[in-house]
DNA sequence: GTCTATAGAGGGATAGAC
DNA sequence: GTCTATCCCTCTATAGAC
């Protein structure tokens, strides 16, 4: 990769953070980078093209990153304690407000949305397996399907995130809530023998009937 | 409210679902309203002004539409229905995506910023009534803060939006996933005395060292 | 209140020199 | 590969006629 090329692929995730979506344009990007405006078409031949490299270029480096330390949760209250940990981190950095910007450009701007989905793909399989990993065999992992699971928790993540940029006290306090409810899951995991069986009954039932 | 005026707030909403906010222009907004480009300036002083009152205006008369079924809930498996439903209907009145789209643009315009909090703060006031209603002397209820949970619910909501945008099946999947979590916390709060004790025991424990 | 016209900035994209 | 220069478009905002 030309030492170029990857300026402009930084320099894309950089403006995404610092000027949003609507702010993203090839010489905003161009001067991010530090290099001239015209390179961005002979790179990448439109602005939603380094769009797309950019956005799973950033994505797949920062997952990348963050693959260790998913890789030795061994709790609910963990996975939820290193969601709030990279909420945090990468509020600095930027890349799940990156995201978030791709996703909301890629609603109405068919070019972006497969990098959108591509991006938030690679955390969901991140979470899906630390999830399977951690339900396999307890009685929530029979109740909840998995995969849509680490779905509704990786888009409520990017939620979260826009919501943190408008009132980052009220994440907070949204983030806490959630932690707590980790702990509500873990003593559901943790029941004696007899409690686990009326569970497993009354899940069974409640399906049957949906 | 003069004729014109409500045209352009409904023109805004209108805009900002079909084109996003970056496509979201004095241009774009007049012609969706069918008037001319001038008097957006001439009745709202600029365009951010002008989506700061649509938002308002647009959530406002949105969450009064839903007050009454929000009111009529009365579990949280139906609360999660209802919110699949609400996610259905207003996907083709986009009035949670223009929310998305706000608070997207307001991550760096501090114009949009206080529209999208207020916005999302009428959403998570009606979900915060109808979560202390459903879960009063509940165990739930002792060991997760319900505004808390009322804003991570709206976030989450948001950002379920935005994933649908680009991964519809995968969304549906996600929200299935939840209302199996709605059922799996409806049996913990139907539990019998011996496991409730219990369940609140283990719950003071985990709290008490966070 | 509503219109036309326009200033002035910024946008995508390309041609062609080096 | 990189640069300048440029075309033509869209943008916000305003001035001024009606």
């Amino acid at each position: 990769m030309s030492d170029t090329k990857q300026k402009l692929l930084d320099g894309t995730v950089e403006t995404l953070r610092t000027k949003g979506i609507a702010g993203t344009s090839a010489r905003a990007i161009a001067t991010a980078a530090g290099v001239n405006q015209a390179l961005v078409f002979y790179h990448f031949g439109s602005v939603d093209q380094l769009i797309d490299a950019a956005c799973r270029d950033g994505a797949g480096s920062r997952v990348d990153e963050y693959h260790e330390r998913f890789s030795k949760v061994a709790s609910l209250r963990e996975l939820l304690e290193l969601g709030r940990a990279l909420h945090t981190e990468e509020s600095a950095r930027g890349n799940v407000a990156v995201m978030a910007q791709v996703l909301a450009g890629a609603q109405q701007d068919e070019a972006l949305a497969p990098a959108g989905r591509h991006a938030l793909s690679l955390w969901i399989t991140e979470i899906e397996t630390v999830l399977a990993r951690l339900l396999v065999r307890s009685p929530v992992a029979e109740a909840i399907d998995v995969p849509g699971l680490a779905r509704a928790v990786s888009a409520a993540f990017v939620g979260l995130e826009l919501y943190d940029g408008v009132d980052d006290r009220g994440a907070d306090q949204a983030f806490a809530a959630l932690e707590q409810f980790a702990v509500l899951i873990e003593v559901a995991e943790d029941l004696g023998p007899v409690a686990r069986r009326a569970l497993r009954s009354r899940l069974r039932k409640a399906r049957s009937k949906p």
